[in-house]
DNA sequence: TATTTGAATTCTGAATTCAAAGTACTATGA
DNA sequence: TCATAGTACTTTGAATTCAGAATTCAAATA
């Protein structure tokens, strides 16, 4: 049976296009964007553009600029703590139903510990050689891995927006900023704890995981 | 200064068109969507339809039928469990960020308070009434006051998909089962916790009134 | 010189048209 | 009678066209 090749088609492209230009800083906050430009650009009618824009302002990328089209909206603390306060409770949901499905042997502990080790290892790496695209690529990964093993395939779901925002701070203080030493450890302190089938600790230990980076980059952006 | 009246576009429109006839059961699960169709009940060309359609795959209310159009996403019991586990953990986060909005004194303990019991005293007397519809309104109305106040405007944004979904199933489950006799208290005494400044209470009860909503239904729905 | 009013430009939302892809049905042959 | 191939239809995705609304710039008057 072999799996069909589902083409995303050129709505869903120019919505990835954007997204990725927005989150690396291409389009800085408070960029205007006209439909008509953008279909120049990206060489497709303004039809698949309108659609994507309408699903990035949904996420609250960008904000209507009346008369000017729209802008990519900036990103101000107030905001950023409540996605982190938010992604706190999701994480720590997701670490509590990954223990637990460890613990009634709904998976095995072994791929667990193995899966996991593996995407530390590349993380830890991405850190040492100063790579800014792997380290986030990595970090998003390892809280992925987290989202799907907890056998609630609607946290994945959910996290994905605040993932979109967030994916733009970092970028921004992964530039400038002192690289965050301890966040692996963190990482693997909460494995272990899934791994110990231990819903109360994955729990904590993640949402600790998500207030210590969001107070970290309220200091690097404040102190910018 | 008058208040500028921002009409909702057709695209909106339709959405909201669609969105209520899927919850109220007009549109029952299973039932094929056809784009020509739609626009010309609702006397619209096919675009507003097409990102109506699309924003409601998104919220994933709608599944692909492959050369049928999209048809209604049936509700299993699965996935109605995951949106609850979400919900819990968001609902979780309101109460507490709530009564610690009340112990910082962001907002007067006495506006809260009222405002609550007005509400409370709004949905016991719905139940007493016998009016589903308004059940449903004014449990709505209670969670999402305790998103405002909670000083996350993420909150709701975020609830909101997972009540979109949660809609339908509650009114399936109240047209037919017995009605549910204690969440008013529970709302009340989440109320009294946030009113008494006590996050840690706030947020376990929270919790434990969404799991226990989730267990009820899912009793309803099993034995129906 | 400042303010107000008008027009022109520009942008978006919506409608119509076009093309491509997938499905279902039918007919034919084994 | 069943399977397979071909054709026609249905449905969506994308492009083009049209109309409405808001802003900005300029000119005229106080």
């Amino acid at each position: 049976m072999k799996q069909i090749s589902v083409q995303p088609g050129r709505a869903e492209l120019a919505y990835q296009a954007l997204l990725d230009e927005i989150c690396d800083g291409s389009l800085a906050p408070g960029a205007t964007l006209v439909q008509e430009e953008l279909a120049a650009q990206l060489g497709v009618s303004r039809q698949p553009i309108q659609q994507a824009l309408a699903r990035l302002k949904g996420d609250g990328l960008l904000e209507d600029a009346p008369g000017r089209g729209l802008c990519v909206s900036r990103l101000d603390l107030s905001r950023m703590r409540s996605h982190y306060e938010i992604r706190s409770s999701l994480d720590g949901l997701a670490a509590r139903l990954a223990a637990s499905q460890v613990l009634q042997q709904g998976l095995s502990r072994a791929t667990v510990e193995q899966d996991g080790r593996t995407i530390i290892a590349k993380g830890r790496r991405a850190i040492s050689n100063d790579e800014v695209k792997a380290m986030i690529q990595q970090d998003i990964a390892f809280h992925s891995y987290i989202y799907e093993i907890s056998g609630n395939a609607l946290i994945e779901t959910s996290a994905q927006l605040h993932w979109r925002f967030l994916r733009r701070v970092m970028g921004d203080v992964l530039r400038k900023a002192q690289r965050p030493p301890s966040i692996w450890d963190q990482h693997e302190a909460i494995l272990n704890a899934i791994v110990a089938a231990d819903p109360e600790l994955a729990e904590h230990l993640a949402e600790q995981h998500i207030e210590l980076a969001c107070t970290r980059l309220t200091q690097a952006l404040e102190t910018s």
